[in-house]
DNA sequence: CCAAAAGTGTTGCCGTTACACCCATGT
DNA sequence: ACATGGGTGTAACGGCAACACTTTTGG
């Protein structure tokens, strides 16, 4: 068994990341450009990075994250797995896909300066849970291309997403330390793609005590200033 | 990129299987005696395979039901990857693992003279879905060494099961093609690890509109015969 | 005092649960 | 006729959603 590992052509293992984040009631991935081979070259891709034999999974993806996202910690899970035949043009390799949320207020001062790195819009053409591929854009709406399988893979990002956001904490993995009632709101329809009801949202997600009142009021722009919440980390 | 693949040391990439079935009101697993490397000899394991370069995941998943398990099809669902670096003390192996769903009928006949494999007891140490490593033990109540991180991969699936059970169709996968109310109830008690309401119960599964009344009824052994149901499957 | 957004109280709907009951069958 | 498990009706409970309302701030 020890010596399949060198015996034989092995298929190489990767680690892609669907680094999610929500700004301006939109939900957005980090990606970056390829110019490497000719078959993706011009194409935008997942960050991601080769398994090395010392490493373990969650040492690849740390690595991913903090080398080519420019983070040091942020909320992970693993998606699952792919390993097409034909899914890298260049040769055999199975990718471990993971996802990771932050507030893009990390997120863009962790991008700051690295020019090959966009956090696009995601653009889902199917309502609801249903899952299929999905495609990305720049600001302006226009679409970008992506590389390999990874339009299929961010289609399952967004259905889990959108599966576990009621019944778990993703939601507020997306928030900044102190946040409005109404931010998170938007965050919650940005992922789910439909408006949803001030106070059902306000008393479904107090009455699951993982959110605490501050006492402080954001900085008024305009009009009444809501009160900021904070998490309750429970250790 | 691709001279990565024989330039370096690469993790060897298997498949691992939990073929899971029910049976006399018990959550059953299938595993296999290895005999093989004294560091995992006596143990009882999943059965699994390597990932070969001409192969996909999928290609991978149906040799080992096939090859190991003697089955040519059931319901199969990818549920993670495992990677940590001493999760197989002969080495470096990172194990994308699949469950399997199947009828106790077929998956008997199955394997039927492999002395080899076992239908062992799920002992689920926890309640709901609050997850952690479970063991297993034959039909006498002894304890049967499990190989590798086996223990903590069961949790996995176990936890996916009854997470599942209620908004999917994962139930009815374990059922033979005719079934009473009362085998379906079995079923997701055994899952679930507590006992279900039989009217609310019955009311449930109908409603989703997944199964149809057949007219017929079971062979009365004693008292009333229940009438024999079947899924309706949605191509 | 007005506009706009924050935040709350009330009501009604719907799905689930619990309990009690009736039905069908073999001995 | 009766014991036993199959199958159904009904009423109470609780979560969720919609609506209307009050409150607070800047102008």
């Amino acid at each position: 068994m020890q010596r399949s590992l060198s015996e034989f052509p092995q298929p190489a293992v990767a680690v892609d990341l669907a680094l999610m984040s929500v700004s301006g009631a939109r939900l957005k991935v980090l990606v970056l450009h390829r110019t490497d081979a000719e078959s993706v070259g011009g194409r935008w891709a997942l960050p991601g990075g080769f398994v090395h034999i010392d490493m373990s999974l969650d040492d690849a993806v740390a690595r991913v994250l903090r080398d080519k996202a420019n983070l040091d910690s942020a909320y992970l899970e693993q998606l699952g797995t792919f390993g097409a035949l034909d899914r890298d043009p260049r040769g055999r390799v199975i990718s471990v896909v993971y996802f990771a949320l932050t507030s893009t207020a990390k997120l863009r001062t962790a991008m700051d300066g690295k020019s090959s790195l966009k956090l696009a819009d995601i653009i889902v053409p199917w309502e609801g849970e249903q899952g299929g591929p999905i495609s990305i854009a720049n600001g302006q709406g226009i679409t970008l291309d992506l590389a390999f399988d990874h339009d299929v893979i961010l289609g399952h990002v967004v259905k889990r997403l959108r599966g576990k956001l009621d019944y778990s904490t993703i939601g507020l993995e997306l928030l900044p330390p102190r946040f409005t009632l109404r931010d998170a709101q938007e965050i919650h329809e940005a992922i789910l793609g439909r408006k949803l009801g001030k106070p059902a949202f306000r008393r479904k997600l107090l009455d699951r005590g993982l959110i605490r009142a501050t006492g402080e009021r954001e900085a008024a722009s305009a009009f009444r200033p809501a009160e900021l919440y904070e998490r309750i980390d429970r250790h």
